[in-house]
DNA sequence: AACGCGTGGCT
DNA sequence: TAGCCAAGCGT
C-alpha cells in the first residue's frame, strides 16, 4: 500500500524551491549575516553553540551579551573562567560555557583565526560533527552536510523513513547529502532549519505552506505527524533533597560552589544534602553546613532536569554575625546578584517570599 | 553506544 | 497538568 502511495508522488524534493522560500521567508536573527554579506565565524560559533539543544528565544539575551562583553574571540579567550560561567547561568548544559572558553583559547592561540574547513573545526572542545558542519557551511561556504534535529525531521517526512531513531541517522544522512546545493550551502543549512522550526514543526505541521508538500512522502500518506519515528520514552526518575539558606545577621547568605564536573558542574549554589529517592529529614539535616536552629519553610522547590525530577525542602536559619564560613563555603551579601542556576535560583525566590 | 547533561515554552 | 521538545556534545 505504501507502494501506490509513494508511486502516486515521485518528484525529488528541489533544493531551489527550498532556497527560493527561503529568500522569502528568512528570519532575521541576530547572529545571521545580511542576505549576501559574509558571516563573521566568531558569531556563527558563539550561536552555534549556544543553540545546542536550546531554542533561539532563549538564546537572544545571551547571543548579546556575550557579544557586548567578548566583541571577540580574544576577548573572550582573555576573560577569567568565572566570568564566562556567571554570563552563561541560566542558559543550562553548563559543559558547553567551559568547552566555549576552552575552545576560544585555542583559537586565539592560533592568531584567533578560526579553522575554516569542517575537519578542523571538528578538533575543537565543544565543536561536534552538527557544529562543525554549521559554521563550514555558514561561515566558510563549504558544501557540508548539516544535520540537526530540524534536518532529521523534515528528512524523515520527506522520504517517510520508517527506521526508528537514532538508527535512522546514516540513513538521514544520506538522504541529505545529495541535497545540498554548491553554490548555496550555507543559505540550504539555514533554509532546512527554518523550514524545520517554523513550517514542518513537531506537532501540526504547516504543510499548506511548505515549499517541499508536493514531494513530500508523509505528507502523502498523511502521516507527516508521525516522523521521526522514536522508540517510547521511559519513566524521569524523581530525586529528593534539602536546601539550607543560611542568612547572616547582616544579611548575607551562605553559598558554595559545586564540582568542577556532573550536574551543573562549577557552578554556584544554595549548600544542600544529597538528593535521593526518598526524602529523609534526619540523614538530610546531618548534612547541613553549619549547625543551627533550622526552620522548615513551607512549601517545596520543584525542578526538572533533563534525566530526573527534584524536590527540594527549604530549611532557614539565621547565625551570628561573626559565623565563619564553612570548608568551600562564602558569605555574598547580594545573592539576589548572584550567578544562579535556574534551580538555585528557585530555591533564593522561595527562602525569599 | 547509551547515557548524562538544563531550561523554559508549549500543548 | 505533565510530558514533550529545542540549531548536540563528551564520555
Amino acid at each position: 500500500m505504501a507502494l501506490a502511495a509513494r508511486k502516486a508522488q515521485p518528484k525529488r524534493p528541489d533544493p531551489g524551491a527550498l532556497l527560493a522560500w527561503y529568500d522569502r521567508h528568512r528570519r532575521r536573527l541576530p547572529w545571521r549575516a545580511e542576505p549576501g554579506q559574509s558571516s563573521d565565524p566568531y558569531r556563527v560559533w558563539l550561536s552555534e553553540i549556544m543553540l545546542q539543544q536550546t531554542t533561539v528565544a532563549a538564546v537572544g539575551p545571551y547571543f548579546h551579551k556575550f557579544l557586548g562583553r567578548f566583541p571577540n574571540v580574544t576577548a573572550l579567550a582573555d576573560a577569567p573562567s568565572d566570568t564566562v560561567m556567571r554570563l552563561w547561568a541560566g542558559l543550562g548544559y553548563y559543559a558547553r560555557a567551559r568547552n566555549l572558553h576552552a575552545c576560544a583559547k585555542e583559537v586565539a592561540a592560533r592568531g584567533g583565526t578560526f579553522p575554516d574547513t569542517e575537519a578542523g573545526l571538528l578538533e575543537l572542545p565543544g565543536i561536534g560533527p552538527y557544529t562543525a558542519a554549521a559554521i563550514a557551511a555558514i561561515a566558510f561556504n563549504e558544501k557540508s552536510t548539516v544535520v540537526d534535529g530540524n534536518v532529521e525531521r523534515v528528512i524523515t517526512r520527506l522520504y517517510a523513513v520508517e527506521e526508528e531513531m537514532p538508527r535512522a541517522k546514516p540513513i538521514i544522512r544520506a538522504l541529505t547529502e545529495p541535497l545540498v546545493p554548491s553554490d548555496r550551502p550555507g543559505d540550504f543549512a539555514q533554509a532546512m532549519m527554518d523550514l524545520g522550526a517554523t513550517i514542518c514543526t513537531p506537532k501540526s505541521p504547516a504543510c499548506s505552506l511548505c515549499p517541499w508538500t508536493d514531494p513530500c512522502e508523509a505528507r502523502a500518506l498523511g502521516i507527516q505527524e508521525s516522523f521521526p519515528r522514536k522508540a517510547a520514552k521511559g519513566e524521569r526518575p524523581a530525586r529528593f533533597g534539602a536546601a539550607f539558606f543560611v542568612t547572616r545577621k547582616d544579611g548575607a547568605v551562605l553559598l558554595r560552589r559545586r564540582a568542577e564536573k556532573g550536574l551543573l558542574g562549577g557552578m554556584t549554589e544554595i549548600p544542600g544534602s544529597d538528593w535521593l529517592p526518598k526524602f529523609d529529614k534526619q540523614p538530610a539535616l546531618e548534612q547541613a553546613p553549619l549547625k543551627a536552629e533550622w526552620r522548615k519553610l513551607t512549601g517545596s522547590v520543584n525542578h526538572v532536569f533533563s534525566h530526573f525530577s527534584l524536590e527540594l525542602q527549604v530549611f532557614a536559619a539565621e547565625v551570628a554575625q561573626k559565623t565563619r564560613a564553612p570548608e568551600n563555603c562564602w558569605w555574598s551579601q547580594e545573592v539576589d546578584a548572584e550567578a544562579l542556576p535556574s534551580v538555585m535560583r528557585k530555591v533564593v525566590d522561595l527562602a525569599r517570599r
